[in-house]
RNA sequence: GCCCGGGUGGCGGAAUCUGGUCAGACGCGAUGGCCUCAAAAGCCAUUGGCCUUCGGGCCGUGUGGGUUCGAGUCCCACCCCGGGUACCA
């Protein structure tokens, strides 16, 4: 008998080469009577080598790639690389090495570790996105937006992060810090680059209802769009100039509570505060007050717990439903970006309005009368008190819908909606991005770059150090060139794009990579858009997957996409992470496992099928060498039990006529089929899946196997090779060969027998009270009156109701009687 | 504060959707044994706690209540951990 070691470097290699030189995984863009699945993982961020994280990802999208083509579809499954952005960037500030060069040694280490890893990809369709292949078509649906008025630039009081020397998007702070270095946030006045994304609002948040994604992530984007249904009030200012009233307008998600309104307040930074205040007494006090705010840092103000405060204006403005005047003030808590920079305060039904007038001893009213009797302040329903014998006793919900009726006949108001999503902030002054196809004249002004001459390529420059503005003001001869339309001088833009353009439409570039006469033709797109199946971590739930779903929207609006797409991706996934000794990896911590370092010692299946064992995909998860251990151990045995089976058993068919252990066997193999299928099919249970095939091995061991013809035995060992192959895939394949003399991959994927799932006995569970006192093989078919009569007379069963009254006897038919005692 | 997750053996987890099989699949670790000159590898057995006359009994899924013949699973209240978010009018 031949020794057989599982030997992964032998293994590993040689099934890469077939699916290599055999191009098994790629997929044209021709017809196939096969239904599609595309099935995507989000593309990695190439620096440094892959991580632990990247494993887990394009470890739980092969398995699917895998589970989706042995299940009848033409799947397309590719990958490519984010490769424009700040590390690299960084990185060559510090060195002098070009982003370019560190980029494509980072790139060539993924290419090597992802094939090592053996993915099913179709490699022909990758890119990166600093390509001028792939930008040249970035900056061509920056052209798009830009003409349909979806990209435009203007001044705003932006966030700039003053490490980074860059403006940051809203999404891209996080609680006042940037969101990829950490660096407190300031706020400056500058020109720059938006998405006008806020149109799209209302349709972000509809569609949600279309797709299938984790309810989290859905919730996390309604959130962050926030939108509210209210009206827009105006209050009318006429004492700070008798000459000329101004009206400001205020949203409020309550104009039922209009007549509780006792003041109004204005943000710091609303452009009026200190006009307002001028010639009034409070004037020194209002400059003093705004001076102060502004010194302030974002954290400290965005601290809602502290005391609320603020000056007043020495002004006043008209209640519009009753005519009474309101003392105006300026406080921190009321914030420029939202709304109109200016509030109605109900201190009767709002919190912050209350604590507010509880400072300052302003007039607290009630106009909302709590069922429950309770303290103001009152943010509930209840009946209208104290407003307009109009409205008093009417419920609040329908007071609020006659009272904006009565507004807009009136002309002081309207219904309204309002939004916390604000366009997305797109111009960078960093060098490693994608250049803004845009050119300024002196007397055509603002001139798109026409599309034949894109791509606009990024030049090279000496000195990638931020000074305020982009890198790219430095290399003149790029900067200055002549204007397409007049011919005269002109001078690019020279921010870059936001990287988080470049991946907002990668997904749709798979589909038609080598194109270069178009982005995509829409014919590509119909035949592989939606993505099916999209994988990737949580941390993208509103960036990335917001913006993505923005772009897809309105490429589809100006007729860029076939028919019927609205949304990219269908189905979404979020993985947990991989955490070592309870901690995130880092290499400051010292905890950070090398996934070469994995595969070189056990091989890239042990490593796979291990990351997917170790818990619920969806959780985080912490790594154990010794788990890595066990899994290397189970493949060893299922290979080696496979090889020796196939060289010492006779290669029969199982037999006609079952013995009780090829009973035994067979059912174990079916029912390891349905469970792996239903694993696979529905949640994404992988490490049940996996759980399954170690059980049916377990059965066929030589020791287990017992009187098992040799057919019966191969049947069950090649099944758990077929249904390991997402997991394990080049173990799999090498151990189904061997015992079949077939490729798994070109298997369809098995199905259960339904005749091997059902028994014709069943354990039958007796319980006294509720508390189990036996369990016997019971028929399937019987009744419930033998089921009963069955447990009743069981020694251990009789032995329990002894002496006592049967109150009653409960028969769950297939599964147990339970006699009820007193 | 609010919104999502989640609390089960020494550890990762299973069963939770649809209440029903002495809860604990599968794996790790541990203990004992076989094999070996020895080790590695492999194989076999045991492994929630306590008690036991070895038949079995009692207790156990964060805490406290409740519903039910029966609760890890459903309901109410609370505690703890993780993530998101933050004066959004």
């Amino acid at each position: 008998m031949a020794e057989h070691r599982y030997d992964p470097h032998e293994i590993e290699p040689r099934w890469q080469k077939v699916w290599a030189d055999e191009h098994t995984w790629e997929v044209s863009n021709e017809d196939d009577p096969r239904p599609k699945s595309y099935v995507l993982e989000m593309l990695p961020y190439p620096s440094g080598e892959p991580h632990i994280g990247h494993l887990k990802v394009y470890s739980v999208g092969d398995a699917v790639a895998h589970f989706h083509r042995r299940s009848g579809h033409r799947v397309l499954h590719p990958m490519g690389y984010d490769a424009f952005g700040l590390p690299a960037e960084n990185h060559a500030i510090r060195t002098g090495q070009h982003p370019r060069a560190s980029t494509a040694e980072a790139i060539a280490e993924f290419q090597r570790q992802f094939r090592a890893w053996g993915i099913s990809i179709d490699w022909t369709r990758e890119f990166a996105t600093h390509e001028p292949r792939y930008y040249r078509w970035t900056q061509w649906i920056f052209l798009q937006l830009f003409n349909a008025g979806l990209a435009y630039r203007k001044e705003a009081a932006v966030k700039w992060c003053p490490n980074d020397q860059t403006v940051l998007a809203n999404e891209q702070v996080i609680d006042g810090h940037c969101e990829r270095c950490g660096a407190e946030v300031e706020v400056r006045q500058l020109e720059q680059w938006f998405f006008r994304i806020t149109d799209y609002a209302d349709r972000l948040l509809d569609d949600l209802a279309a797709i299938e994604w984790p309810e989290h992530v859905k919730i996390m984007q309604r959130n962050w769009i926030g939108r509210s249904e209210g009206a827009e009030v105006t209050f009318r200012c006429e004492d700070a100039d008798p000459a000329h009233a101004i009206d400001y307008p205020v949203f409020t998600t309550r104009p039922d509570t209009l007549f509780g309104a006792t003041f109004f307040v204005m943000a710091p930074e609303h452009p009026d505060v200190l006009r307002l205040a001028a010639g009034t007494e409070h004037e020194q006090a209002v400059r003093d007050y705004v001076n102060h705010v502004a010194a302030e840092s974002v954290e400290a103000r965005g601290d809602t717990d502290r005391p609320k405060t603020g000056v007043p204006l020495g002004r006043t403005v008209t209640n519009p439903v009753n005519g009474e005047r309101l003392p105006m003030y300026v406080a921190d808590y009321v914030l420029m970006e939202y709304g109109t920079g200016a509030i109605m305060a109900v201190p009767g039904h709002d919190e912050r309005d209350h604590a507010f007038a509880e400072a300052y001893g302003l007039p607290i009213r009630r106009v909302v009368s709590d069922p429950a009797g309770g303290d103001l302040p009152y943010p509930g329903d209840g009946p209208l008190v104290h407003s307009h014998p109009d409205f008093d006793g009417l419920h609040n919900r329908e007071a609020l819908r006659r009272i904006v009726d009565w507004l807009d006949r009136e002309g002081k108001g309207h219904g309204s909606v309002n939004y916390r999503l604000r366009d997305w902030l797109v111009s960078r002054q960093r060098y490693w991005g994608c250049p803004i196809p845009i050119l300024y004249c002196d007397r055509c002004g603002m001139v798109p770059v026409p599309e034949d001459q894109l791509p606009v390529e990024l030049p090279d420059v000496q000195d990638y150090k931020p000074k305020g503005r982009s890198p790219l003001a430095a290399a003149e001869a790029w900067v200055n060139t002549t204007c397409p339309e007049c011919g005269g001088p002109a001078r690019r833009e020279t921010d870059t794009m936001d990287t988080f353009v470049d991946s907002a439409w990668y997904f749709m570039r798979y589909c038609d990579a080598g194109n270069d006469a178009a982005a995509w033709d829409p014919a590509a797109l119909a035949r592989w858009m939606p993505v099916d199946q999209y994988i990737g971590g949580v941390e993208h739930a509103i960036l990335h997957l917001l913006y993505a779903r923005f772009f897809t929207k309105a490429l589809a609006d100006l007729g860029h996409l076939p028919e019927g797409i609205q949304e990219p991706f269908a189905r979404l996934f979020t993985q947990g992470m991989i955490t070592k000794d309870g901690a995130k990896m880092s290499k400051s911590k010292g905890n950070v496992v090398s996934p070469a370092a994995i595969v070189e010692r056990y091989g890239s299946d042990t490593a796979r099928a291990y990351i997917l064992f170790i818990g619920p995909p969806d959780q985080d998860a912490d790594w154990s060498d010794d788990g890595v251990e066990g899994m290397f151990r189970f493949l060893s045995r299922l290979w080696r039990t496979c090889a020796e089976a196939a060289e010492e058993l006779p290669a029969d068919p199982p037999p006609d006529n079952l013995n009780p252990d090829d009973t035994r066997v067979m059912r174990k193999a079916h029912w390891a089929i349905d469970k792996v299928t239903s694993d696979m099919a529905g949640r994404f249970a992988f490490n049940t899946a996996i759980a399954a095939v170690m059980e049916l091995l377990n059965e066929l061991t030589p020791a287990k196997r017992g009187a098992a013809a040799p057919g019966t035995i191969r049947f069950g060992l090649s099944t758990a090779a077929s249904l390991l192959f997402p997991f394990a895939p080049h173990t799999a394949a090498d151990a189904y060969q061997r015992l079949t003399g077939e490729r798994v991959w070109e298997e369809p994927w098995p199905a259960a027998d339904a005749a091997y799932l059902e028994t014709d006995t069943f354990e039958l569970v007796c319980q006294v009270n509720g508390k189990v006192r036996d369990r016997i093989e019971a028929p399937t078919g019987a009744s419930e009156d033998e089921l009963r009569q069955l447990a009743l007379a069981q020694p251990n069963v009789r032995a329990h109701i002894d002496g006592l009254d049967v109150a009653k006897v409960v028969v769950v038919p297939g599964k147990l009687v339970n006699v009820v005692v007193r």
